[in-house]
DNA sequence: ACCTGAACACCGTTCAAGT
DNA sequence: ACCTGAACACCGTTCAAGT
């Protein structure tokens, strides 16, 4: 694609941008060490100067995803408001790359910036009242759905909205197919359900419901052992 | 590795579960049209004829697991302890498949088995108080974020517990050696944070956050428009 | 209807060699 | 230090053929 001749143009960083762009024009299982490699006028084995394996040169992405988080500095707002402000700040970044967003759940505790960004979680969540266990497992839940809820849709990930249009509207015609008897809700929530909106509702949910969520437990936290609060077990696995 | 000689063996669903079977021993990359071809004895080419190509495979795999799903009988128990019990039995089966689970997400509305779901569960949320456009966002983020938590917990998915532990151990001391000035909670929670349980408590964990939060977004929606409950904003992307 | 066989264009990676 | 080149063991998939 865009190659160039220079020497010494080739880095760790470099290898790791053309990775990044290319997962984001044509999905993540289009970055080939091969593929990178031409991307960049180069042999395949020159990218194995800079990582040991492919697995590394996704580790470095990941890695690079997390440097771009810009953390919003710390102030006296309230713990969850916070929180939100937080993993909004993790939310935006991982929008833009969303075929690699699934990556760095695996990233958080091997990676420098992973970390700061794991720090800030443990603090704010031992603000709302979490004991350090489960603050700990709490914060890896977080940003893991964060990662993950915003990565790829599925298998259909055409990139084109012209196709993607279609797509909706099939998936649309569909639901809207199916026996009213059996499936009342799905065809009452068809178009809702069929467009998959990657807009700014879609993601203001999924916060709202996290940092809710996050919220309702520091309350039991605060009155552990009153039998006043519905506890909701789950079964035996 | 295991085969047999009989004719008519093959079905698609004997396929499906092959591949299951390969994906739960050694994970999802694993899975290739010629090692479950081999498994059973047969060609590669064998497998074209019950799936279109290898897209196919895996979405039979998805189907076959949410037909796995015990969901509970409705009963007169309220809305979120219903919702409570739904997540959780889906959480049963992709517990067991953990490194299938990411799959899923892409099929809930393709399948017959992931419809019935998705039914159930916006049944639910309208109980709760959700209007339909809300109701079939959340139903999305809530079946996405069971199969994604569940998934793999990243590259380094050794299945050998000796292995594990020993990974366990390197990272705990990983985390251990950090700057205590920069990363004082990390350091404090290192050691819940390495280990990444799989027990109960993870998982009861998610769905109380989850459902917790569904819960504080329906409280939400019931007194919509009154200004004392506070908001939390999403900068935009 | 159900499966085989040869072939093609791809992968990641090793090993040895060049500059 | 940084990159090339040939080779190996894998992929998914097409096309034609067998029974």
């Amino acid at each position: 694609m865009t190659s160039g001749k220079q020497r010494g143009r080739l880095s760790r960083e470099v290898l790791v941008r053309r990775a990044l762009a290319v997962a984001d024009r044509e999905g993540l299982d289009a970055v080939t060490i091969r593929r990178v490699a031409g991307d960049c006028g180069v042999t395949p084995m020159a990218l194995y100067w800079y990582f040991r394996d492919k697995e590394q040169l996704l580790a470095g992405i990941a890695e690079y995803l997390f440097e771009q988080v810009q953390m919003p500095s710390t102030d006296n707002a309230p713990w969850d408001a916070q929180l939100m402000a937080v993993l909004s700040a993790l939310l935006t970044v991982l929008r833009q790359h969303s075929s690699v967003a699934g990556l760095i759940a695996g990233y958080v505790l091997s990676s420098e910036a992973g970390l700061r960004v794991t720090e800030r979680v443990l603090g704010l969540l031992r603000d709302g009242g979490f004991p350090p266990g489960q603050a700990a497992v709490t914060c890896t839940q977080l940003v893991a759905i964060i990662a993950l809820i915003t990565g790829p849709p599925g298998p259909d990930r055409t990139l084109e909205p012209q196709a993607c249009e279609s797509a909706v509207r099939a998936r649309l015609a569909g639901l809207s197919a199916l026996d009213p008897a059996r499936f009342p809700s799905v065809i009452a929530a068809a178009a809702p359900l069929a467009r998959r909106d990657d807009d700014q509702r879609y993601y203001r949910s999924v916060l709202q419901m996290l940092v809710g969520g996050a919220h309702a437990m520091a309350a039991q936290l605060a009155e552990r052992g009153c039998g006043t609060q519905r506890q909701l077990g789950v079964p035996e696995g």
